[in-house]
DNA sequence: TATTGTTATACTCTATAACTATA
DNA sequence: TATAGTTATAGAGTATAACAATA
């Protein structure tokens, strides 16, 4: 058997803080996913159950925009998520084209057991930062996302600067 | 036309660190794509170019393993670069299975040019972080990613590992 | 028999456009 | 005419298994 150097990622790829940041995300992701799917969750189950839960009468379209896809994907998850009995879709009455979407107790329920599985995904994943070092990737975060889309403000500034 | 409430992302989701490194990896990692493929590059090629033309004598297994991707996917990819006359593929006389791949003379020039444009889509993306910053998410980035997979530790910690 | 590179296949995710019913 | 939701379709990306050449 003839020898090869050991699998390893060039120093110019450890160098680039957006190569880490792409393949961190990526594969967070992908462990979340798993641990969701194993669970009986599908992959954006964690989005909608916490938008519809924080907010009430949401309709698709600005579900769909809050989570940045596409109105015609929303469409078969909602659908997942009313056959299991975790969401509810109505028609608005001032508007027959529109559905409003609520959460329902179950919905609520199992919304809270997402959180519990993201949160242990999470703090695997992060298992070599403490507390001071996650609360500054964690601050990091926020402000780029912020810097990139208004979305991720929180509500109340939205609301506040909406007036 | 009746209000809706302005489309954001719940709080709970803000606060989750998973779902914004997810969010915020996959975020930068399209646009490195979309400025890539825009300059003729294919998603795969600073990676592949990167470890290349870092080091000598380089089999498609190793670079496969090095990359975190499937043996089968890297051919379409070494096709593509070899086409474009960026690498070569040569038969290891030693172990005439193997193929050793190495960057030609303008492969290394058009690895330049990537890491020019990943450097600017880089910048433009965590343009609110001042450089301090930008260093203390690098380190961050660099903790987990070591701690999770040991490709990522330097080539020379690796071969003195080895020895 | 095991391994390297290759090909073929299928499956998921996503993006797009068309369709309906309402406005 | 425009909008909300829906459906259908096609494409990229990825994962898997089978294959030929070589060890």
């Amino acid at each position: 058997m003839i020898q090869t150097p050991p699998p390893c990622i060039p120093s110019e790829l450890l160098e680039s803080t957006a190569f880490l940041l792409g393949r961190m995300g990526i594969k967070l992701k992908k462990r979340v996913m798993e641990d969701l799917e194993a669970a009986g969750f599908s992959p954006w189950d964690f989005g909608v159950l916490a938008l519809v839960a924080d907010r009430a009468c949401e309709t698709q379209a600005t579900i769909a925009d809050g989570l940045g896809l596409d109105r015609s994907q929303l469409v078969g998850m909602l659908d997942g998520l009313e056959e299991r009995g975790l969401i509810e879709r109505k028609r608005d009455p001032r508007d027959r084209r529109r559905h409003t979407v609520t959460a329902t107790g179950d919905g609520k329920r199992q919304l809270s057991r997402i959180r519990t599985i993201v949160k242990r995904v999470e703090d695997e994943f992060l298992a070599p930062l403490d507390a001071e070092s996650r609360e500054q990737l964690h601050a990091l975060l926020v402000q780029v996302a912020q810097y990139h889309d208004p979305r991720f403000s929180p509500a109340e500034q939205a609301l506040a600067a909406a007036v």
